[in-house]
DNA sequence: TGCTTGACATAAT
DNA sequence: CATTATGCCAAGC
């Protein structure tokens, strides 16, 4: 079931995200087949869908940081979602992805 | 229809 | 190690 559209894919591989796991935006991009297009996938939810269930609060930067220019209100509650799910955040909002990054 | 911007990533300085 | 510069592709205007 190939979506023409990109935005499809990018929610489904996000919906895959385990709880208490986050994934970066390149490698989620990889993981759709787009490799490279890290940007479509953060551009995808920022489209995203208010119907969808989709744990974007997973979705973080290679630093792993939230990075959330048109949401402050969604960055904080990113990081509620995540610390109640068991990851820890650093000084700077950093989350630690050598042991929280998810691994396909 | 074409240019600008953008929830990023990687390399270079 | 931190910051700067460039590349990638799709959506918006």
């Amino acid at each position: 079931m190939q979506e023409n559209g990109i935005y499809p894919r990018i929610y489904r591989i996000i919906r895959r995200i385990p709880p208490g796991r986050v994934a970066t935006y390149g490698q989620i991009a990889r993981l759709v087949g787009i490799a490279g297009h890290a940007r479509q996938v953060g551009y995808a939810l920022h489209s995203m869908p208010e119907g969808s269930h989709l744990p974007w609060h997973r979705v973080v930067n290679r630093n792993g940081q939230i990075r959330i220019p048109s949401n402050p209100l969604a960055r904080s509650m990113q990081r509620t979602f995540l610390e109640a799910e068991g990851v820890a955040f650093g000084a700077d909002e950093c989350i630690d992805l050598v042991k929280y990054q998810w691994k396909a």
